[in-house]
DNA sequence: CCTTTGACTCAACGGGCGTTGACTCAACGA
DNA sequence: TCGTTGAGTCAACGCCCGTTGAGTCAAAGG
C-alpha cells in the first residue's frame, strides 16, 4: 500500500525483482514447463501481461532467471576446488541458489536449459581439469563434476531421504575420499 | 501391407508393442511433457484415439511404458554389486534400456516420474546398504546409488563430450576406486 | 451367410497455455 | 497547469493439447 508513492525507477525495480523471484522459485520447483507464466505472475502479484511486457516471452524470462555470473576463481589446486566442491554442500541455507536449481531442475526436459547447463559444467570440467592435469584429466574432471550432480540432484531435488536427514558434513566427509581418488594422489 | 491378413489377437499385439516402443523412445529423448500423444501416435503409424482406447490415458500409457520388472538379485557382497553397478554403463549398446532413459529424463519434472524413480532407487539403496552394512551404511549407499545416477545422467541424458567420448571401461576402471571408498573395505 | 465383435479412424470438444492490443491512471517534466 | 510518459490491467486471440463418441470395415463365428 505505502508502495503506491514510490518514486516510478524504484517501483519498477521492485516489481521486476518480485516478478524474478517469484519466476526462480517456480521453475526450481516445477521446471520449465509446469511453472506457467500465469502462475509466476500470480506468485508476484501482477498481471500476466506485465511479465511479457518486461522480459519479451517465456524464454527470456527463464534466461534472465536462470543467469549467473560465474565468479572465475583463479587457478587453484585440486584440493581446494574439491573442497570448494565439497562446501556447495554447506551453504547457509542448505540450499544452492534458486537460480542453480531452476536450471538443473529443468536440464533434462528443456533444450536452453540444458545447453545452460552443459556451458556450466564445461566450465566447472575446465577448471577441474586444469588443476589435476595429469592421465585422463579431462574425464576424471567431468567425474567428479558428475559425482556433485547427482548427489545433489539425489538431496535437492529427488529430495531423496537418506541424503536429505544426512548433514552436510557427513556428506562431504563420506565424499571427500571418493573424489580426491578421482583428483589423484597430488602433491599438496 | 502383408500385416492387413493377420490374426486379430496377433495384430493387437504388434501394434500394442508399436506404439509402446514409440512412447519409449519419445519420452526417453523429450520428456514427459514434450512427448505428445499426438505424436507417439504418429511415430507408431496409428491415430491418437487408438493410444487412449488401448492404454487409458497419456498417464498410464507412460506407466506401462517406463515399467520394469527389477531382478531382485539375490544377496551379492558389495564389491560385486558395485562390478555390476559399473557393468550397467556397459551394455551391448552402450546404452541403458529405453524405459530407464524416459523414467530418468522425466524424473526431475514429472511427478509420477519423481515417484517411480524414487522407488527404484529406493530399492536400490537398500539392496547396497545391506552389502555395506557397517557405520553409515544407508548413507553410503545413497551416495554411490546418486553417483551412478549422476554419471548416467552426463553420459546419457547430458550428453557431455567427455563422458560420451570415453569408453565404459576407462569410465569404470577411474571410478571404481570411488566406489570402493564408499562401500568400505569389506572382507571379500 | 449373416450377425457380432473388435481394431482402427475421423472430426470435434473443452481447456489451458503464451501472447497481444487497447485501455486506465498516477507520476513526471516543461 | 497540462500534455506526455510509463507502470500496470483487462479481455481476448489463436494454438495445441489430451480426450471423446460416433462411425467404418474386415475378421470371427455360429
Amino acid at each position: 500500500m505505502g508502495e503506491r508513492l514510490l518514486p516510478r525507477a524504484e517501483r519498477r525495480r521492485r516489481t521486476e525483482g518480485r516478478i524474478l523471484d517469484a519466476a526462480r522459485a517456480l521453475f526450481a520447483e516445477v521446471g520449465y514447463e509446469r511453472a506457467t507464466v500465469r502462475a509466476i505472475a500470480r506468485a508476484a502479484g501482477v498481471d500476466p501481461a506485465l511479465v511479457m511486457q518486461y522480459f519479451g516471452n517465456k524464454q527470456a524470462l527463464f534466461q534472465e532467471a536462470v543467469r549467473m555470473t560465474p565468479v572465475p576463481e583463479p587457478g587453484l589446486g585440486a584440493e581446494e576446488l574439491v573442497e570448494t566442491l565439497l562446501g556447495t554442500l554447506n551453504l547457509k541455507m542448505g540450499e544452492l541458489p534458486q537460480s542453480t536449481l531452476a536450471m538443473m531442475r529443468s536440464m533434462l526436459t528443456h533444450p536452453e536449459a540444458a545447453t545452460s547447463a552443459k556451458e556450466t559444467l564445461d566450465g566447472q570440467i575446465n577448471r577441474l581439469a586444469e588443476a589435476i592435469s595429469g592421465e585422463d584429466a579431462r574425464l576424471r574432471a567431468a567425474l567428479v563434476t558428475m559425482i556433485m550432480v547427482g548427489v545433489t540432484v539425489g538431496r535437492q531435488l529427488l529430495e531423496l531421504d537418506e541424503l536429505r536427514g544426512a548433514s552436510p558434513e557427513d556428506i562431504a566427509r563420506l565424499l571427500r575420499p571418493s573424489l580426491r581418488a578421482l583428483t589423484g594422489p597430488e602433491a599438496s
